[in-house]
DNA sequence: ATATTAGTCAAACGTCCGTTTGAATCAGAT
DNA sequence: ATCTGATTCAAACGGACGTTTGACTAATAT
């Protein structure tokens, strides 16, 4: 491994743990085993670093199962929905190694110009996927705004034990953490799939 | 406005841009019209200071609206709930003034010592009142684990309206913002109470 | 063998920041 | 008027950080 790809790396961890102002390229330095130089030989500065960062981050989030889509079973959609959810939550709670979810809670908080293209390039595909299997669920009756709504509910509820694990661990027990994956994406599914159940008794006047 | 509460207030606003590390002492004083020493006069140091903001923040997050409980109309827990699901979307959105909602992100994402009195002493009491209405909606009939999980469920599709704002600002429309807090919050609070309607047809194997 | 280039290294530079200091100022009580 | 405690202020301290420097090493080409 060259010393910049040792760079790389140690950085992505060095910025996952502390974001970019609060990790420091002597602490990326040395779990690389490189000079402090280094950094500013190889990338220009700090900040083209840190962009070197997210690119590579964004690029291998994605590593390990394909997403399931539509298209794989275009006559099951409520099962590829299921699919989909849990390949969501897995791929959310073990985060493969790598911090990149924490990068992008940082990113959400305080965006930069690489969140533009992380939006076009990687998240849009996924996110249109979803959609589309919502509709397909809903046999199409849907507007798309109420589809979209939806779409973000589903994300939200599996975005949350990821972004507000922090939080729960200091609330009352019981707590979720990524060995309830399982249950967790199933309870989502079980959610959602009743959503679409006909209300046959309407309680809110 | 004392020095102290003028320092309280722009270190909501420093913070609120810039987070705990990013935020300066220098800036805060600046804007509060003080001197560098009075944020350790007044408050022992940077980050106690950092905690009285969030605690400060998180207590006047909203309009000032009261929370909806389970106490105000024991018999009418499905109603409670909605009123619940819809005072914490308009407390979202509706951030008053300075930005709670970054702040909290920022926390989630790199925890300070200050989350920990967060969570118990202002996030705690608003999470089990959710509980509690839950609890009485379905009737008593789940165990403590289920009720978490659908807690966190409602907590997250509230909240990814306003963390993951940047994100769905960049992707395709249509767009949910604060103007549309009702529709979210309606949105929800159909979802959340479909899903205690007895499941008439199982489509899980 | 010599020249050229890329890469590494210890050390230092300049800046920014949180915090401290000690004197100055103000308010109220005696 | 004097004392006392609380508050403000300019200035400085000491540490951490990003970056630069210039010498040193290793590899490649001439």
């Amino acid at each position: 491994m060259s010393t910049r790809e040792g760079i790389l790396n140690a950085a992505m961890s060095v910025f996952g743990e502390h974001g970019f102002r609060g990790g420091t390229v002597r602490d990326i330095c040395d779990r690389a085993g490189a000079n402090v130089a280094a950094v500013n030989y190889h990338f220009h500065d700090k900040a083209s670093l840190y962009a070197e960062v997210l690119q590579h981050a964004y690029r291998n989030a994605g590593s390990g199962e394909p997403m399931p889509t539509l298209a794989d079973a275009p006559d099951q959609p409520a099962t590829q929905l299921g699919a989909w959810i849990a390949w969501y939550v897995r791929r959310l709670l073990h985060s493969g190694g790598t911090d990149v979810g924490r990068l992008m809670a940082r990113e959400m908080a305080e965006p930069t110009d690489a969140l533009d293209d992380l939006a076009k390039g990687a998240v849009q595909p996924v996110f249109s996927e979803l959609g589309r299997l919502m509709d397909a669920v809903s046999g199409g009756t849907l507007e798309d705004r109420e589809i979209k709504l939806r779409c973000i509910a589903v994300i939200g509820q599996c975005l949350v034990f990821h972004t507000g694990r922090a939080m729960l661990e200091r609330l009352d027990p019981p707590h979720f953490g990524s060995e309830d994956a399982d249950e967790i994406s199933s309870s989502i599914i079980q959610w959602t799939m009743r959503s679409f159940d006909s209300p046959n008794a309407d309680s809110a006047p």
